[in-house]
DNA sequence: CTGCTGACTCGTACACCGTACGAGCCGCCC
DNA sequence: GGGCGGCTCGTACGGTGTACGAGTCAGCAG
């Protein structure tokens, strides 16, 4: 479904590709839409701002909105870039992770922050565009405050380590960090990008070991993906236990009948025997175990000695 | 908050602990309840459900329900099994997982399935407890359909390759059963024991390396960690391009502008040459990739010789 | 047969969610 | 002063999971 703004946004458009409205023409004012199209005064004004976003359109204060110059020549939107305010906006931001941080992701809705921050619900999207976005810039704002630690080391195990461990750590202090990351479509966070180079100019230049881009992207990717992975558990994990007031533990001892019940000794004589031993397996072992292992990969796939522990 | 039936099954059972109801006694009538506390009919069904289960009472049938036998010395619940009817609502299981499958799990809702199967949305509840609860079984019901090949390889490496692309190809039908899958809480899932059965033993008894416990139970979890963790990136990456109408690539292009603004050649050469170029990086080609470089470091891990691809 | 039991089905209602839109006010420029 | 665009924020919509209520039904005791 389009929505109004954008629906009379097009009709515009159409008009201006059409040469029906010529360059240095006035566009419809936003009272002439509003009178016209039977809608609210923000909705014209989303309409004019959209097509200023386009460039199709400038502004002339205190005259109107005139079609710009050439925008009868595009065959097709322009989309430029959304033109961020970097600095406004960043107590919602602070805001909506301390939310996420006690309650986790569902907890995190927008009339809650705007009741934090003591402002209407629909204020934050002055500075938001959407909760997506919102969700975004929590990232960004978590690389912020996990800078890698300078001098970085030079040999790539002991980079990739920490580069690693760096995530890791972060992830562990905002749980829902790891959920929010995408590893298919490449997000905007200027303070991830540190973390990024940092770990692909791990496997560039080691010595007698020229490597092609794909095989450093999939040896950088592969490390991020491990803490990214075990990572998502971690917010699970919290708030099954605040929820039940239980520990992971306690709740698996309380599940053990059941799974004892359902496992025949006969047919699983392994997990039977898992099942009634106490595991000492915890999110951070099972990331610091695989690690470990993946980079002992990584050695034998570089040719390089495999670390002594 | 607990519930209203709660509230009056609580009362109850004071009521039975106390000694004011003794064994055979009779607990008020659903009728009883209903006028005692101005409930409805199925209110106070449930409420001598709940207590049914705990096994403090009995249903006489046309006398009424009685207090069991010892239910008095009984201290605190024993908390029996919930008496799981297994063939029932494989129907719902099945619809469930169509609209999974489609339009994944954000698409899931309770009334979409109910308008799929043609029933009431609350008729749903007879044959699951919950959308937890059916989220489980759908996992339940990948495990089902995706069975080990048999027989199955007996060397660790290859049983450990067949169980994570077994796994692998389950999660790439299913893309919402990663998500669905916990690392931290055992599941109850009678079809994933065989999985979970096969790759623990196959860390069992290596010729001359007896391995404890905890140590398998690291080297399993973190090769179904590896499935999993990928595995998640799958349902976003489809609903996006779905959503979108473009593929990862297509979208990458449109955001690659934004990035390079961003990216300062200097700062981050590493990640200007990555965007100026098509890097040959998928879900799949990370999945094995990663499969590789891990399995290599188990190899070194249990003083294996490194295959040769 | 009558009266009472518990079991069962399913419509309604509640408390949430993200956010598009409407009403109205404000500062600016001609 | 009049017209402009921009801004703030309350209301409303269409959605969610599921607890509860109204009512019906089969089975047993007397």
């Amino acid at each position: 479904m389009t929505t109004t703004s954008e629906r009379i946004a097009d009709e515009i458009r159409a008009r201006i590709r059409s040469g029906a409205l010529a360059a240095g023409d006035l566009v419809p004012s936003t009272r002439r839409i509003v009178a016209e199209h039977g809608v609210a005064m923000a909705t014209a004004s989303r309409v004019l701002g959209a097509l200023r976003r386009d460039g199709l359109v400038e502004v002339r204060r205190g005259v109107g909105t005139v079609v710009a110059a050439g925008a009868n020549a595009g065959t097709s939107r322009p989309a430029g870039s959304p033109a961020r305010r970097l600095p406004t906006g960043g107590d919602v931001v602070r805001a909506a992770m301390a939310v996420a941080d006690t309650e986790g992701l569902g907890g995190l809705s927008m009339r809650r922050i705007a009741t934090d921050l003591g402002i209407p619900t629909m204020s934050l999207y002055r500075h938001v565009r959407s909760r997506d976005e919102l969700l975004t810039r929590m990232l960004d704002a978590v690389y912020a405050e996990s800078p890698l630690p300078e001098p970085l080391p030079r040999h790539w195990r002991a980079r990739a380590e920490t580069c690693a461990r760096t995530m890791w750590s972060a992830f562990q202090r905002h749980p829902w960090a790891a959920h929010v990351m995408s590893m298919t479509r490449p997000q905007v966070l200027p303070h991830g990008m540190a973390h990024t180079e940092a770990l692909l100019a791990a496997f560039d230049a080691i010595p007698g070991r020229p490597l092609d881009l794909d095989t450093r992207m999939h040896l950088a990717v592969s490390v991020v993906q491990l803490a990214r992975g075990v990572g998502v558990s971690i917010e699970p994990a919290l708030l099954a236990q605040q929820d039940s007031g239980l520990t992971d533990e306690e709740w698996t001892d309380r599940a053990l009948p059941d799974l004892r019940a359902v496992a025949d000794p006969r047919r699983f004589p392994q997990i039977s025997a898992a099942t009634s031993t106490d595991i000492d397996l915890t999110l951070d072992s099972l990331f610091e175990f695989g690690l470990a292992r993946l980079l002992d990969g990584y050695a034998v796939f570089l040719g390089d000695a495999p670390s002594a522990p």
